[in-house]
DNA sequence: AAAACTTGATAACATATGTTATCGTTTGGT
DNA sequence: ACCAAACGATAACATATGTTATCAAGTTTT
């Protein structure tokens, strides 16, 4: 559902740039929905500048599940494919550039890509690289603490730390931001000390 | 990283049981290792009966990640793939037959498979089938409390609950084997009052 | 510039969850 | 049949985390 397909997967470049033109570019206010939960999409988005963040309504507060940036590539997937209902909802965070593709022609995308005969395995391995992704995600929910899991954070997304409000994080890691202050405060206690 | 293929993808039958000749069908007694956590993965699995569990070593302990029964394929999609070390170790629950299939026949597979002109959009539904399933289990663990997701697992996944040892299914649900205990308890409570 | 909103820190208290220990039951191996 | 493990419940206590409320410092809107 996140990919990175420009740098890692370059071999698909020249389909992306030949659907350019079935793609629409809008710049978009902060904290607007691009895609409601329970509506079906029927887009999909790439990102050229901004974040994005996908977030599922519990209760009546909000719980952030992902976050996006920049030529990063994104949809609902399981709606996408299946035209089912989406189950989370997607909104700006920054003022962002988009790019949106209807399915029709990312369907097309993918017929034409299909010919070549390195495409099965492109498709297996940023399936794989996804799903990977996904099931690290999880497990570090088993394993680890939410202290483990914000330490994680800023050693391997630290861009996220600084660009994305706290509440968001804190909804992500699973905490309350209370908690999530406590968190940051005791961090910065331990450093303080050396 | 789990399907239930033959049920889900009938087309696919064809092709598996082509290559059952290269595979080996073994019988387990239970709590065997199947695949060590640090090993590189050179087998797919195929469940025929019994069921296993993903796990991972946190500090001397282990949590468990994923389970699997019967008519169910695993590997340790990313050790699989990219041939680096899994971050998982499988072992079986309850004494299993198990298909597996080496890689290379695996592979052997899927490029044949890769003439089919359905081929993409199977593929492309597997894994966003699988996909969506860690999403799910994700999400899950930002939105709901161990009890609803206790509950969850009793609704969607009650031959779960019947088959693996309560302490197993604790650390699936991110939590002690004595809360677990805790939760039981409570819900038996809150049911006898009918 | 004033008002309204957003963001984040902190305190006080309540609840959820972990840890350790103990016990009884079941299960597996010999 | 016996012994040793594995399994699961429960109690007591410790720690982690949530909730609510308050305050202060930006931002954005008007």
């Amino acid at each position: 559902m996140v990919f990175h397909f420009r740098q890692a997967f370059p071999q698909l470049n020249a389909y992306w740039d030949k659907y350019l033109p079935f793609q629409k570019r809008q710049q978009v206010a902060a904290k607007k929905i691009l895609l409601e939960e329970g509506k079906r999409s029927q887009h999909y988005m790439f990102i050229e500048k901004g974040c994005l963040r996908a977030f599922i309504n519990k209760d009546g507060s909000d719980k952030t599940i992902q976050f996006f940036f920049e030529q990063e590539g994104l949809s609902s997937l399981d709606s996408f494919i299946n035209n089912v209902p989406s189950p989370f909802s997607v909104e700006t965070i920054e003022p962002s550039v988009i790019y949106t593709m209807h399915k029709k022609h990312a369907m097309q995308m993918i017929d034409e890509l299909s010919k070549e005969p390195w495409f099965v395995q492109t498709i297996l391995q940023m399936t794989a690289k996804r799903q990977i992704h996904y099931m690290n995600e999880f497990a570090s929910f088993i394993r680890d603490t939410p202290e483990q899991r914000y330490q994680n954070l800023i050693k391997k997304r630290p861009h996220l730390i600084q660009r994305v409000p706290q509440h968001y994080i804190a909804s992500y890691l699973g905490v309350s931001t209370v908690h999530l202050s406590r968190i940051k405060s005791k961090l910065a206690k331990g450093k303080s000390r050396f």
